[in-house]
RNA sequence: GGCGCGGUACCCAAGUGGUAAGGGAGAGGUCUGCAAAACCUUUAUGCGCCGGUUCGAUCCCGGCCCGCGCCUCCA
């Protein structure tokens, strides 16, 4: 099975297969690290993990490289302004970075890559650039790349700069440039703001350079895919591909993918629109990682994604939903023997769910695939027609669905105590919702011992008492089941 | 202005030239001490509007209306 992934580049749907055979190269631009992840970001470094997901699903091994950006002029500002060397400054927000992508159950990329540990290659490659005759410096000692050394400059995002003049709707930049396009490669120190001793003299890198010189170190001079938000399609992809493709002389990235932004309750997400989220804001409201994950990855990434908070309900309950059918499955006491409707279900579930995921990761149908099947096999269980057998062939299909969408096994408590303890730390407490805080003043021990009391009560046909205890967890956000085979109970 | 995307039931959201997946929510029912869960029934003769092509269009073409994104180192 091979995906069939939408190419930026091509304008249509292309298999994306290793072009040596063995393992898909990759490079996805990573963060910024300037500040907290915010549910934008994390859109798209979901989508990107349901990408390696699938082709490890399929059997497609993948070498995935992610930059983490570590200096640029947010960070300089930032750090100046929190009194802190940019190193210091970085390592907090990346740390806090990859704590929020486990929260989101994302996988790491293989290889992670950032810009002050890769200096002397982008200066080689300026250095290629410059010997190319694609580079110029300018009086104070920045370096340009020079558009016009490139002229299928445009391609990925299908933009004709021809017609542009220079000074034309493009901002007054501090340094002279020899045409209003051309982008910087190198940035000449300023007094105060970080800097290295380099070849092509003092200074810090341009942006794009950093994710030319990386790739190429980590994945050769061409590889599979290059991946990032919609915003980076231009300039910086398109930037990364003209000064790679100058310096080498071949292909650079062979596929792009792109996703799309989120809107909040309908409009893009700012600061200033007071609809800004990050992860940790969802995690104090109460809401589970999960949800968070499944909420952000339902909607297909070439797709908008109109991000609310009904959503995210919506996605709790799903999720609610499949974990339910999950305990059904494991809790279940069983005939031996199989049902070959269920068998056959369980195929074509597991069929239609790898098809639509291969059509251009369609996560939407892929779900519906696996939501019709747990109806299917919930109403052969409640016939009683379910057998061991059965058993096996409906967790495989659901086995298939969290190798990918990595929801129903439940690990949302970790998260959840992390970022309460983060809001202790930064004195944010009062930023953490109530329910949240009542559902925490319970431990599983406690919840264990109060069903067992209830247990007991019902035994003596005392319901009233029964009746009690389960208002009371549930005034705790414990919801409890009394189904044949035991009590199940889970936090809401 | 240039380039691009989208408008499908109460909400979210797939999809196909042949008659509308899935999730959530609501209503009724089965089951249950009661709940919950699960299941069943139900909620678009209809897929923004108007034309056209076609035996037939939500899906193709044209026009219009509305929303959104990019064109500013914001994922």
């Amino acid at each position: 099975m091979t995906l069939r992934l939408f190419n930026t580049l091509t304008g249509q749907l292309d298999a994306l297969v290793p072009a040596d055979g063995k393992a898909l190269r990759m490079y996805a631009c990573g963060p910024t690290v300037y500040d907290y992840g915010h549910i934008g970001n994390f859109r798209t470094f979901l989508q990107i993990d349901i990408l390696r997901r699938f082709l490890h699903l399929i059997g497609t091994p993948v070498f995935h490289v992610m930059n983490i950006t570590d200096v640029d002029d947010k960070i300089i500002r930032n750090a100046a302004q929190a009194g802190l060397p940019i190193g210091e400054y970085t390592a907090r927000y990346e740390q806090a970075f990859f704590e929020d992508l486990k929260a989101l159950r994302v996988e790491i990329p293989e290889q992670i890559a950032r810009a002050t540990e890769h200096i002397p290659r982008m200066v080689e490659l300026i250095q290629k650039l410059e010997a190319a005759g694609a580079a110029y410096r300018t009086g104070e000692g920045s370096w340009y790349f020079r558009l016009a050394a490139f002229p299928e400059y445009g391609k990925l995002s299908k933009k004709d700069l021809s017609g542009i003049e220079d000074g034309a709707r493009v901002d007054v930049d501090e340094y002279e440039k020899d045409s209003a396009r051309d982008f910087a490669l190198w940035k000449a120190a300023k007094p105060g703001e970080t800097s290295w001793e380099t070849p092509i003299g003092r200074g810090r890198p341009g942006w794009h350079i950093e994710c030319s010189a990386m790739a190429m170190e980590y994945l050769g001079e061409s590889f599979d895919l290059h991946c990032g938000g919609e915003d980076l399609m231009f300039p910086h992809h398109e930037n990364e591909i003209a000064q790679s493709e100058t310096a080498t002389g071949k292909p650079f990235a062979r596929h792009w993918m792109h996703v799309r932004f989120l809107l909040v309750d309908g409009r893009k997400m700012s600061k200033s629109e007071g609809n800004f989220f990050t992860l940790r804001d969802l995690l104090l409201k109460g809401y589970k990682a999960s949800a968070i994950r499944l909420a952000l990855i339902s909607v297909p990434y070439r797709h908008q994604l109109n991000f609310t908070f009904e959503g995210l309900a919506d996605a709790t309950n799903a999720i609610d939903r499949l974990r339910t059918f999950h305990q059904r499955l494991t809790a279940g006491a069983f005939a031996m023997g199989s049902n070959q409707a269920v068998q056959d279900a369980a195929k074509k579930a597991q069929t239609d769910y790898r098809d639509a995921l291969a059509n251009d990761l369609n996560t939407a149908e892929a779900r519906a695939a696996i939501f019709g099947f747990v109806r299917e096999a919930n109403t052969i269980i409640d016939r009683g027609l379910f057998h061991i057998s059965d058993r096996d062939a409906a967790l495989a299909v659901l086995k298939d669905f969290d190798a990918v969408f990595d929801v129903i096994e439940d690990r949302d408590a970790e998260p959840t105590r992390r970022a309460l303890e983060w809001a202790a730390q930064s004195g944010r407490q009062a930023e953490v919702a109530p329910a949240l805080l009542a559902s925490q003043s319970l431990t599983d021990e406690a919840v264990a011992a109060l069903i067992g009391e209830r247990t007991l009560a019902k035994q003596q046909r005392n319901f009233a008492r029964a009746d009690q205890i389960r208002a009371e967890l549930a005034e705790k956000g414990v919801v409890i089941e009394d189904a044949k085979d035991g009590v199940r109970w889970k936090r809401k």
